[in-house]
DNA sequence: AAATCTCTCTAACAATCGTTAGAGAGGCCA
DNA sequence: TGGCCTCTCTAACGATTGTTAGAGAGATTT
């Protein structure tokens, strides 16, 4: 890993558990093992850090983006029950392995979780990440879904809302709260087989 | 009001905005109006306004919650409309006004959903506060509804996770997202309503 | 071989950090 | 009146903050 590359990281691990303020170019500097001035090299000044990650984000979650599109517009294979259907095509195109528990992207939503309060770019990204982008993906799927006859149509702005709402409290409640550890993870995806399987399969 | 408890509300609007490190003991005073010395004169370090914040807060829904136990033990007077009685009853016992929109209450969340990352014991604190207590709460006063008659016993366990799970979307769309604006609390209160009636007059 | 480019270093800068010693002013009790 | 308590002030402390000038080492280009 370049020297860029692990300044960036490590000021994405301090920034996203004490603060952007709270850290001091020497904590990243210490951390990584180099000198202050080397820092200044590779970036212009500390907010320039910060740029970077968010920079680096954005780029990164649109790249997900065009694959959800993608994965969405591929008709699933029929599988035995059509609860297994709806849960296996949403947590695909919710990406959960490669989103919510991707330890960049997990690290980044805490960063803008702490940040977006003094800082309106982090707070619009902040909003569309957690909120806007996720709601649009899963009507998307929710109508296709409904199209392919698996769902009655009247239903489809109903059942969103509700999947979305209890997405959002689990994200929150399991992998945006604390350390992100393998039991918070399994507990996440045990709470979200149980709803998926009480809410199309019963 | 005293100058203690200026520095307590100067110091919580600071914290819950930028954080607690990013925040100088001049800063505080500047806003105030007193000098670094008169502060410690009232506490003993830094460190000390915060855990004050954080005692005033634990006092202050201790006490919360105590009224919800009373609130919900009164049986309520008949509603015409069985929707409207659950609505209220719930909106009731949720206690938004005296909780969520309350100045000092929301800004000690905001606070504690900054520091939760590196500080354990808020960590708790914000847990217990955000998602456990509502929870109990909420299943408690669903419950009684259920022995009245209001609700199918069956149904209790799925309609209180439902709920709770969309009460706390809302929360953090809403009301711990950027600025508390009269915009985002009638957005707030405009979807608890609509929740309320597609789920129990439908 | 000479010059240039890439990267890291030493060493320091003014500004700001949390904190403290000690003086002074006003009210209360002896 | 004299002594004490409460509260605020001036002035400073060593430590840490973000940032910079400039030198040096190694690789690449001329």
């Amino acid at each position: 890993m370049s020297t860029r590359d692990k300044i960036m990281d490590v000021a994405l691990n301090m920034f996203s558990e004490r603060g952007y303020e709270a850290v001091s170019i020497r904590d990243i500097c210490g951390e990584v093992g180099i000198k202050e001035s080397t820092l200044y090299y590779h970036f212009k000044n500390k907010k320039d850090i910060l740029d970077s990650l968010i920079e680096k984000f954005r780029t990164h979650i649109d790249g997900l983006l065009a694959h959800v599109d993608e994965l969405t517009e591929k008709p699933r294979p029929k599988k035995g029950k059509k609860a297994d259907d709806i849960s296996l095509q949403m947590m695909d195109s919710y990406m959960i392995d490669s989103y919510l528990f991707d330890p960049f992207c997990n690290l980044m939503l805490r960063l803008m979780m702490i940040e977006q309060f003094h800082n309106e770019e982090i707070r619009e990204l902040y909003e569309k990440t957690l909120f806007t982008d996720p709601y649009e993906i899963q009507l998307s799927v929710f109508r296709k879904l409904s199209s392919a006859g698996a769902i009655p149509e009247k239903d489809v702005e109903w059942i969103v809302k509700e999947y979305h709402s209890y997405m959002t409290m689990l994200t929150f409640k399991y992998l945006l709260n604390g350390d992100l550890t393998e039991k918070r993870k399994n507990a996440y995806y045990r709470e979200v087989h149980e709803f998926m399987t009480r809410r199309f399969l019963a």
